[in-house]
DNA sequence: TTTTGTGCAAACGTTTTGCAATTAT
DNA sequence: ATAATTGCAAAACGTTTGCACAAAA
């Protein structure tokens, strides 16, 4: 379960001609750090403490521009209405918790070849995947409401 | 990968409890005989033809006790901002074309063992899952824009 | 009869858009 | 210099909520 390095993706926006702006390259090394699932509130969030000017449009045209570069992941909500991202493209299981809005990841020996069956069986052109199992962790399965 | 008929889910609602409405009835029946993993919109149309009255509301309250029952899983986007429902229990892939939006469901023999291992390894309490491969179908890989 | 569900309208929070100012190239 | 990106404000969108009325049990 190797993580992408943030080299990794500011080197696919210049590759696709997009310009590396601090912003993108805040954002990239959050991404790239980060092993939370963020969403983009979240990295706004982190990234006004040391860069006060950045707006939210700003992240949201970022991770737009990675998802088309298929540099980044759209894992979806969990529970909480919010899109979560992942930087994480090597295949695994995301497991959300519904009470606690957690997103820990798993590895699946299973889940690895799945991407070239799926790809041989579809004819689908794959972008990415979104492998989540969806429950209550361990925690939560003890506390009431 | 067998359908649940619509005796299944409204059983579920009674079984639980609840009402058993006509609202219902037909929300139910529509979820159990469509092969299209509609959002809440798609489904309020649709019943819409058939009952005016229906309202966008009663889809989501219905939708929400369905998923609190375990009877319907939530897909999550298709890259199209909006909630997919699934009420097609058997564990399965779904693959979401994010130029036309459409998702279909494929085969996979890798991934009926899947639950279990995850329940196994990490301790949650499964509620359900959402497997889903997204990318470019062979007719959209075609178009361009 | 009682309690739950419905439907409307309004509220909410996330995401998107238009545009003038800014900045990477 | 040029074309892309930023950031603000406002709009749009899907979803949720409050409440009076209706309907299932």
């Amino acid at each position: 379960m190797e993580k992408p390095s943030s080299e990794f993706l500011i080197s696919a926006l210049r590759k696709a001609g997009l310009r590396v702006t601090p912003q993108r390259i805040a954002i990239c090394k959050l991404l790239a750090e980060t092993d939370s699932h963020p969403t983009a509130a979240m990295i706004f969030e982190e990234i006004r403490r040391i860069y006060p000017t950045l707006s939210l449009t700003t992240v949201y045209n970022t991770l737009d521009v990675l998802v088309e570069l298929g540099a980044v992941n759209i894992l979806g909500h969990a529970g909480d209405n919010t899109i979560h991202y992942d930087a994480n493209l090597s295949p695994h299981v995301n497991l959300a918790c519904m009470r606690c809005h957690k997103i820990v990841d798993i590895e699946s020996s299973v889940i690895a070849n799945l991407n070239e069956e799926i790809r041989a069986a579809s004819g689908f052109y794959l972008l990415g995947e979104r492998v989540v199992y969806y429950g209550l962790c361990p925690t939560c399965q003890g506390s009431n409401s």
